[in-house]
DNA sequence: CCATTTCATGCACGGATCGTGCGCACTTCT
DNA sequence: AGAAGTGCGCACGATCCGTGCATGAAATGG
């Protein structure tokens, strides 16, 4: 279990919003100097408490306009069945996203396509066709209200 | 509309997977030199290809052990209302996610929290009581298979 | 066909940033 | 009171950063 305090939580939060901001900001940022920030960092990297950085792109530049929730209802809920699933969620490079839920659904996947003819591929050639699928639907994403990852630490400052 | 070679997918590809990757790291990965490296860089960022960096913090040490799929449906569809939404939305920081969508419901929300107490708060004290608000559905994520917001790349670069 | 322009690249260099060793102040425990 | 431990800032050598500049290849034009 891993100790964070105010201090790390002021680091996470500014790296949440900047993962590469130098040292010497983030030191300035939170009030310590900057051999204290790295070693924080450090800390927190090894702790697994920052998992990664990563560059945030922007898909609609790169070809990447629709964005789509697909629900799944497997075949059959067996061990088997769910770990041939699972598989194929993680052979296909364009589901970003899979989670298995409470509700209607077993499976919801996002996916990011180039158009809707990507969806009807990945939909009919894809999922429709491997044995431990049962049923499919997909909601297409109108409109982007928030997009973010970033986690509410302001509640935890207090 | 950015001009994207076949050097620029390498970097985008990197730095997606390591957003603090130096630019001689990245020079050895992608066969350039890490000036060039650091120029190509500084256009995609100020082309916002790239959108910016983040740290990506593990939610589960952090004590957001509870992901939700929240589905909303508005009571009308007036400008008004959605405007109303969008701006509920917007001032709860424990919503992560949002987007409108085709189908049954008219939004979904994605939320990231403490335990099954949060979710019910947000729902019965923020989301339903909201007079924008008619109908709200939650489903529970049981269990994470995937989830990375990497665009996959590696199709463009054939 | 050749001269000129354009452009991406690697190298070099001064300044910034990095991780680490060290000494100091403060707390904790006996 | 004394010892051990902890977290801090400073100092320092190594690394990394952005930029100026020369080179060479491709495009342009007469």
């Amino acid at each position: 279990m891993p100790e964070v305090d105010a201090f790390d939580l002021k680091i996470l939060a500014a790296l949440q919003d900047d993962g590469r901001l130098t040292n010497q900001q983030l030191g300035d940022l939170v009030g310590l100097s900057a051999s204290q920030c790295s070693r924080r960092r450090m800390r927190l990297e090894e702790e697994k408490v920052i998992a990664g950085y990563h560059a945030d792109l922007a898909g609609e530049a790169l070809g990447f306009g629709l964005i789509a929730f697909i629900h799944i209802t497997l075949a059959t809920h067996s061990p088997d069945n769910a770990k041939r699933f699972r598989e194929l969620v993680n052979r296909v490079d364009d589901i970003q996203e899979a989670y298995a839920l409470t509700g209607d659904a077993d499976y919801v996947l996002k996916v990011m396509l180039r158009d809707l003819k990507s969806l009807s591929d990945i939909v009919n050639n894809v999922l429709m066709p491997h044995q431990s699928v049962a049923h499919v639907r997909s909601s297409i994403v109108l409109d982007r209200l928030k997009e973010s990852t970033k986690l509410p630490l302001k509640a935890l400052q207090e």
